[in-house]
DNA sequence: ATGTTGACTTGGA
DNA sequence: GTCCAAGCCAACA
């Protein structure tokens, strides 16, 4: 993880999120050890469109369950359509029973750390 | 090298 | 419960 960028660190452990879950841009960021650069994960996923391996960046939203950057999918509504596809419910632009859906890589990452 | 920006988070009013 | 302000880190120009 020392000589992958912080941006490939991100895109490993988003690639990471099981399907039908869904993750914070904090928990990665506080997974990366830095909990206050949650803004970088949000960057990161940027590049993730050019990632090599296609990330799920739509398993990734923000603390309140809300998807922030759906306006940077290809089409708004491909971020929705995609985690509908997964089985999460989403609704408002917000993912219903987020708590449940929600993919600690901590608690879930933590033995292989 | 400095300054700006950003798909965020938390805390206080 | 909602709204505002500050913090913090890395990439980019």
């Amino acid at each position: 993880m020392d000589r992958a960028s912080f941006y490939e660190q991100v895109y490993q452990v988003v690639a990471l999120i099981p399907r039908g879950r869904v993750t914070s841009y904090g928990a990665i960021a506080h997974y990366l050890g830095a909990k206050n650069a949650s803004r970088m994960v949000g960057y990161a996923m940027h590049d993730a469109v050019k990632a090599h391996p296609p990330i799920p960046a739509h398993r990734v939203v923000n603390r309140n369950g809300l998807l922030t950057g759906k306006f940077h999918f290809a089409s708004p509504t491909q971020m929705q359509e995609r985690l509908e596809s997964e089985g999460i419910k989403v609704n408002e632009d917000k993912i219903i029973n987020f708590k449940n859906v929600f993919w600690n890589p901590m608690e879930e990452l933590d033995l292989e750390k």
